[in-house]
DNA sequence: TTGCAAAATGCAAGCCTTTACATTTCTTTT
DNA sequence: AAAAGAAATGTAAAGGCTTGCATTTTGCAA
């Protein structure tokens, strides 16, 4: 066992600087309310003593923290990093600190994290996307934490959400798809379940295929995992079916990033043979090469503007209003017209 | 002001049921010295009420948290992800949960992130390289607080590391690049004040370069910060000066990712008219046309053994002892023979 | 049935801060 | 110089939980 060898605490402080608990405290949060000579005096024994406040007995004095909760299914990739990093920083300059968890796309982990945030006195949380057990938004309920849904926009919920409209963009993508002639059509998906962004995506090219008159059932579908590799595997199992698609949406750039690395591999040309289509529009999109056609998510943006909700939420009690942002069409080198020749031999 | 109003506590859910708080709290922390029967009815009142316990209540009276913390410069990018979650999945094995922060690589945030999480009451505490301000080292150790230094490796430190030997890494790749025949070199790397790994890395081409009777001071070398566009921009630099470096070396991937997406755009070829060498095999690195060739960080495994190393240490009090893991030189496609033909005008 | 050990439960102190309220000290005004 | 008001400081309760120790209940052997 570690010991914590007494630690030093208010009291040991308030003894040294000869002052009382009270005066230390007020010290480190309303230094205006103390005479200069002893803040100065209780600094220096702070210091001395190598004083560090006990945030759970602050957080517990004081009933709150200025703390708030970000949840995302990754850190393994950039996909959720950029946005994050946005939310971090204008929460920063609000006086609020970010303690982020993840939860590997499981549902089971993501309330295990969000009953552990909650614990650990978030006074909010961001969360993504709409889809999760009722039981889990009660409990928030209960534990009196607001939320905001960002990575999705949906005003119906009951959760107001900061994001965009994940099935209007890529329904507007596909219909650019299949206006290049494409019929053969696949998708590459995370999985579907209590994710309501991977079916809204699914829904989206459905729908663009049913109102350019194709039968959306012929939509072919893979829910994998989010890695690199198993954008890849599934690509490849796709081109070596006996009709390979023309075209092939993957549910983010990471996936997509692994089909064109295959597609390399494989020397099947992108977008002659194939074409893919990413989705997020992460750095790695331009880095690839051919450079990845996909729809651009303003992260940035959407992690800011949560942040200063929340921000305002907590602080003044303003509500948050839902903010539709727009993703954003980027035509780059992976999507080409349908081929139209016969495929070689395999 | 967000009122939580009367969340649930401990006494509550004791009155529910029936019984003692202390009851209760043995529920939730060593059922099995509880009888089956009133387990079922304070199980039933607390999801009924919807309890959560209080963290900052329990650290306070436990007296410990089982939360370990890691900082890192950055989540911006893959380079610390993937060790950052090898780490917490190991951590998570024996029963401890992280919380990270990141500092943008500035080291003042770092010291506020450092007080923050012990705070919070950080167990203990992940670092990334050993330099920094002594007054910290000195307050964690009168704060009890242990801590793992990694992405490095140092044994004469008096904090114990988990990585690998930065200079030794780059000294070996740089004798390799200088056997091809290349003798402009330069190095984009980051800041190297307060980072030890990027001071190493200068140090381990400068050593290279002398041992190969080069003058190491032809070593041309700018310190950026860690973006795929700052590492463009200042390799554009480089290639625009005089006399362009045959080697580029930077200090991690995303630099060398950038600047090898510069030279596609200037229509510079690599590695025919300058080569390219990254570090820390990110993703990233197969990634891009041409691939990287880079040095081979084992990051998963150096997030593992910390983790091990930390949990052992915090339940047992088993000491930390340096492990060095190895680094390895990955050979792909940026790194040719110096060209020896004349620059084309511009 | 009685007695005893073991199992289950209860009691209450203690963990470290904040903050309303009370008290003391200093300034200023008349 | 005294009084009033402002500024600085002190007192003590509260906040939710764990845990050593004391007490009650249970199970079982005699």
């Amino acid at each position: 066992m570690i010991r914590k060898c007494s630690t030093p605490t208010l009291h040991d402080v308030a003894a040294a600087a000869n002052v009382s608990t009270a005066t230390v405290s007020r010290c480190l949060n309303s230094p205006n309310q103390v005479a200069e000579i002893t803040r100065v005096i209780v600094s220096r024994a702070i210091n001395d003593l190598g004083y560090s406040p006990n945030f759970g007995a602050k957080a517990m004095a004081a009933r709150r923290t200025n703390t708030i909760g970000a949840i995302i299914p990754t850190m393994e990739n950039a996909i959720f990093a950029r946005g994050l990093q946005a939310f971090q920083d204008e929460l920063r300059c609000h006086g609020f600190t970010m303690l982020v968890a993840s939860t590997s796309y499981c549902p089971k982990i993501e309330e295990e994290q969000i009953r552990s945030l909650v614990a650990r006195g978030a006074d909010a949380l961001l969360l993504i996307g709409h889809e999760r057990n009722p039981q889990i938004y009660r409990f928030l309920e209960t534990q009196g934490v607001p939320v905001v849904v960002t990575w999705a926009f949906n005003p119906g919920s009951e959760r107001p959400s900061i994001g965009f409209d994940n099935r209007a963009a890529i329904y507007e993508m596909a219909t650019e798809v299949i206006k290049l002639g494409h019929r053969q059509l696949a998708l590459i998906s995370a999985e579907t379940a209590m994710n309501d962004r991977a079916m809204a995506r699914h829904a989206g090219i459905q729908g663009a295929m049913a109102d350019a008159g194709l039968n959306p059932n012929n939509l072919r579908f893979v829910e994998t995992t989010y890695n690199i590799e198993d954008g890849a595997q599934v690509f490849e199992e796709f081109m070596q079916s006996p009709v390979p698609p023309t075209a092939i949406f993957c549910g983010n750039d990471v996936l997509a990033v692994g089909a064109v690395r295959r597609a390399r591999e494989l020397n099947i040309s992108v977008p002659d043979e194939v074409s893919i289509i990413g989705f997020d529009d992460i750095e790695l999109a331009q880095i690839v090469y051919p450079a990845l056609t996909t729809v651009h998510v303003p992260h940035r943006e959407m992690g800011r503007r949560a942040a200063i909700a929340l921000a305002h939420l907590v602080k003044n009690g303003t509500p948050i209003e839902a903010i539709e942002l727009q993703a954003r069409l980027v035509f780059r080198d992976t999507l080409g017209p349908a081929r139209t020749a016969p495929l070689r031999e395999r």
